[in-house]
DNA sequence: TTAGCCTATATGTATGCACATAAACTTGTC
DNA sequence: GACAAGTTTATGTGCATACATATAGGCTAA
C-alpha cells in the first residue's frame, strides 16, 4: 500500500472518505482536529477545512464548533436530483417534444390552493392545463395554479407557444419552494389525457413555489405510467 | 431603500441572489467578474468566490473559466432530498417502529440482479425480505439482494433483531450508488404484504450501491399508498 | 480560408494569518 | 449541590497573496 501524495483537497476529501470507508475512523468515531489533519497531510489547515466541509455536506460527517468532527452514526444520504425543465428532459432522451395547452382561464380557487396560496375566500387564480409529448405520445399532464397578485402579467401571456413553466422560469422567479412526490392511481380524466388505463400507476411531482413569502404558482405534474426518477447517490 | 451592509459571504450571496431575483441580472446575462465583485462589496476576491460557488451549485449560475460567471438560461433547480434511514424516518414522526423478517436465504440470482452485480451465472447472493411497520401498519415492504463476495458477513447477522439496512450501514460502507424513484402498481404479493389492495398505487424507491466497483447490494423499496417523500427546493 | 498556436483572462485553489463564534469545560459563588 | 461566569478550544470565516488551469478569442502560418 503505497501512501499517495496529497495536494489538493479534492485529495484530502478522498483520504479521509478512505479513512471512513475503511472503518478506519468508524461511525460515531471523533476524528482529529483540522490542525492536526492539515500538519499531517502538509497542507493548510484552509485545505483541510474545505474537504470536511464537502464531506459534510453530503451527510457522511458531522461538525460542531469545539465539539469536533465526527463520523456520523446514521448516515442520512443526501441526493441531490435535478428537476428539469420539462421540455430539456425530452429532448435531451433525442425525443420530439410537443406541447398542447388544454386550458387557461381566471377561476375561483378551491380551498386547498387558496389555503396554500393565502387567497382570500372567493378569490380567482388562474389556472392552467397542458400536456406535453415526447415523440408523439403523451410524457405528462400539468395542472396548475398561478398567483395573478404576484404574477399578474399570467394573464396576457402566450401560453400556446410556451409552456407555463417557460414562461414562468422566464417572467418570474422565486425564492423558496417545496417538492412532494407520490404516487397515484390514475383518475379518468387524467388517464383519457395520458391516453392509459384508468387505475394506472402514475408518478406525481407536487410542487410550490413562493417569491419573498407571496404564492407564486402551484403545480400538480402527473407523469404517464413507466416514468422513472432517477440520480446518482 | 436602503443598501445593506455587505459582510460575510452570505451576505454577498444573498446580495448576488437579489440581482438575479430582481432581474438586474437576467438569465443568460454575463455578470461582473470575482475581482470586480469583491471590490464593489469591499471585501476580498476569496469571499465573493465562495459566495459565487455556493449559488452555482444550486444550479443557479454558470461559471467557467475564462468565460465568467453567468446567469442561468434554464436554472435546472437541485433539490437535496435526504434519504432516511427507514427506522428514523418512522420515529422521527413520532410513530412506533416495527420491523419483520420474512425471508433470508442464499439463493441463485434472476438475470436482472446477475448482469446489475455483474454475478456469474448460477451464481448465489443473499436475498433478504422485510416489512417495516409505523405504528402497527405495514409501512414499506423491503426486496433485497446482498452480494456475497462483497459482504460475506451478511450470512451470519442477526436480521431478526436489526433490519439489514442498518446492518449494511454499520458493517459496510458503499463508495457509489444510484437511486431512482416510481410508482407501480401492487401486485398480489406486495399487496398480501402491505395489507392494501391489489391494484393500489404504490410509491417505489430501487437502490444500487457499489464499494469500489464491486455491487454491495439491490433494493426495492415498495411503501404503502399514500407515502409521501418531500423536500424543500 | 482554415487549422493550429498563443496569450490574456476569469475562475480554481493553496497558504498563512487573524479574528469570530459556539459550545464543552472549569471555576467560582451562593 | 445548583447555577452563573469565565476559559478554552475546534470550527467558521475573512483577507492578501500567489500560482494553477482552462479556454475564448486573437494571431499566425499553411
Amino acid at each position: 500500500m503505497t501512501v499517495r501524495e496529497i495536494n489538493g483537497w479534492q485529495a484530502v476529501q478522498s483520504e479521509i472518505l478512505n479513512r471512513i470507508q475503511s472503518r478506519q475512523w468508524k461511525p460515531g468515531d471523533l476524528i482529529p482536529n483540522e490542525a492536526d489533519l492539515a500538519q499531517e497531510f502538509g497542507c493548510a489547515r484552509a485545505t483541510v477545512n474545505r474537504a470536511l466541509r464537502a464531506i459534510a455536506e453530503t451527510g457522511l460527517l458531522e461538525r460542531r464548533r469545539k465539539a469536533g468532527t465526527r463520523v456520523t452514526l446514521h448516515p442520512v444520504r443526501r441526493a441531490t436530483l435535478s428537476i428539469p425543465i420539462i421540455r430539456q428532459e425530452i429532448e435531451e432522451r433525442n425525443h420530439v417534444y410537443a406541447y398542447t395547452l388544454l386550458s387557461a382561464e381566471l377561476k375561483v380557487a378551491p380551498a386547498g390552493t387558496r389555503a396554500q396560496m393565502r387567497l382570500d375566500q372567493g378569490a380567482r387564480a388562474f389556472k392552467i392545463q397542458a400536456v406535453h409529448f415526447a415523440d408523439g405520445k403523451p410524457y405528462v399532464f400539468e395542472d396548475r395554479w398561478v398567483n395573478i397578485s404576484t404574477v399578474p402579467a399570467i394573464r396576457t401571456a402566450d401560453l400556446k407557444s410556451m409552456s407555463p413553466n417557460e414562461w414562468l422560469v422566464r417572467h418570474a422567479s422565486f425564492t423558496d419552494g417545496d417538492i412532494a412526490f407520490t404516487a397515484e392511481l390514475a383518475d379518468p380524466k387524467v388517464a383519457g389525457i395520458l391516453n392509459v388505463d384508468q387505475g394506472a400507476a402514475v408518478f406525481v411531482i407536487e410542487r410550490n413555489t413562493w417569491i419573498d413569502g407571496k404564492a407564486v404558482t402551484s403545480v400538480k405534474l402527473t407523469f404517464a405510467p413507466g416514468y422513472r426518477m432517477h440520480t446518482a447517490l
